[in-house]
DNA sequence: ACTTTTGCTTACCAACTGGTAAGCTGTCAA
DNA sequence: TTGACAGCTTACCAGTTGGTAAGCAAAAGT
C-alpha cells in the first residue's frame, strides 16, 4: 500500500501539469487520475472534490512562490534594499524551471476576473502582497501608494511571466539558439525594468 | 428572417464573451447560443465546429488589433520613428475598450505553447510580427536582432495586458478610485517602458 | 404559382463530466 | 485471530458535452 501522503503529492504534481496546460475545465479527474495510472475515484477518494484539487494545488504553487520570493540569500548582502531586485530576480528563475507553476499563475489571474467576487480567500494574495511589501522597503518607493506599488509588481511579474510562456511560441518564430540568448540577456533587462521608479 | 452576417457577428460577439471570461474549454456551445435565445444547433448551423467558431473569433480580434496598430493618426508627425510608441499607445486604449480582447488574448498566448505544435496558421502572429516591424523602424532597435525586438514587443504587451486583467483584482485589493488613479498615469510609465533600448 | 434556398428548430446520440455508494484487499493494532 | 481502518476499485448515476440528421416555415428567385 502506497502511503497517503506520497499519493497525494503525486495527484497535485498531475493536477498542476494537467491545469497548466488546459485549465480547469479543460482537464478531466478522469484524465489526471489516468497520469497516475488510477481511477478518478482514487483522485475523488484524497481531494472530495475537483474544486478542492484545485485549490491544493494553488495552494502548494503559492507556497512555493513565497517560499522563493522570502528566501534570502546569504551572499544577497544589504537586505532590504536589494532584498526586492534579489526576490524579483529568483522569481525569474522560478519561473524557468517551474514552468507549469508561471502557466497556471497566469491562468489564475485571469480566472480571478470572476473567482474574486465569490471567492473568501485568494491563494496568490500573500504572495502578490509579500513583493509589494518589499519594493516598498526599497528607498525610492517608500513614500510610494500601495495601488502604485502593486502595480508596478504586476508590471515586472507580466514581464517576467509572458517571456516565460512565450518562449515556445519565440522557439516556433525564430530559432532555440535565438531564444537561448535573450534568455542570457533577461536578467539585465529585467534588472532595468526593476530599478523602475514610480511615477 | 434575420440575415446570416448579422447573427453570425452576434454570435461571434457572445463567444468572444464567454471564452474570455471561462475560455475555451469553460464556455459551451449552448451557453453561446443561449446569448442570443437560440439553439446551439444556429450556432453549429453558422460556424460548422466549436473549432472553427472559436477561430473566427479570434480572427476578428487579430484584425481589430492588427487595425489598431496600423491606423497612423495625422497628428502623429513623423511616421516611423514615433509609430511604434503610437501603436503601443493605442495598444493600451484598445485594451482598457475592449477588455474581452486582451482577456482572450491573453489566453490565446497561453494555450498556444500547446497549439503551437499542430497549428496551421496562428491568427495572433500577424499582430505581433507588425508591432516587431514597427519597433525595427525605431532608430535605437534598427540594428537589433529580431527575436530581441520580438522579446522587447512580448515585454510591452505583458505590462499592458497584466494592467488591463489586473484592475478587477487591484479594485478589491485597494479602491476604485486608486485603481483610477493609475490608469491614468499608465500611459506615462509605459512611454517609458517604450523606450527602454536593446541590451 | 412553383420551386429553391436560407435560417433556423426538434429529435436524437454516444461520449464524457463530476460525483455517490458500496465493496474489496492489504496493513496494522489489540 | 480478529477487528478496524486505510487505500483503493467496480458499479452506477444524472447531467452536460459537441455533433448529426431530418424537418419546417419564411423569404427569394423564376
Amino acid at each position: 500500500m502506497e502511503t497517503a501522503i506520497d499519493t497525494r503529492q503525486k495527484f497535485i504534481e498531475a493536477a498542476l501539469r494537467l491545469f497548466a496546460d488546459k485549465g480547469f475545465y479543460g482537464a478531466s479527474m478522469d484524465q489526471i487520475a489516468g497520469e497516475l495510472d488510477m481511477t478518478k475515484q482514487a483522485l475523488i477518494h484524497h481531494f472530495g472534490t475537483k474544486e478542492k484539487l484545485y485549490r491544493a494545488v494553488l495552494a502548494q504553487i503559492s507556497e512555493r512562490l513565497l517560499k522563493q520570493v522570502n528566501n534570502q540569500q546569504a551572499d544577497s548582502g544589504a537586505s532590504g534594499k536589494n532584498a526586492f531586485a534579489d526576490a524579483i530576480q529568483r522569481l525569474f528563475e522560478h519561473t524557468l524551471t517551474y514552468a507549469d507553476d508561471t502557466q497556471l499563475l497566469m491562468r489564475e489571474l485571469l480566472d480571478n476576473k470572476r473567482r474574486a467576487a465569490q471567492a473568501e480567500v485568494w491563494y496568490l494574495r500573500p504572495f502578490l502582497e509579500e513583493l509589494r511589501r518589499l519594493l516598498m522597503q526599497t528607498p525610492a518607493w517608500a513614500q510610494a501608494d500601495e495601488a502604485q506599488a502593486a502595480a508596478q509588481v504586476y508590471n515586472l511579474l507580466g514581464a517576467i511571466n509572458y517571456f516565460a510562456v512565450s518562449t515556445t511560441t519565440l522557439e516556433q518564430m525564430y530559432s532555440a539558439r535565438h531564444v537561448a540568448a535573450l534568455r542570457a540577456e533577461f536578467p539585465q533587462r529585467l534588472h532595468r525594468l526593476a530599478q523602475t521608479p514610480p511615477d
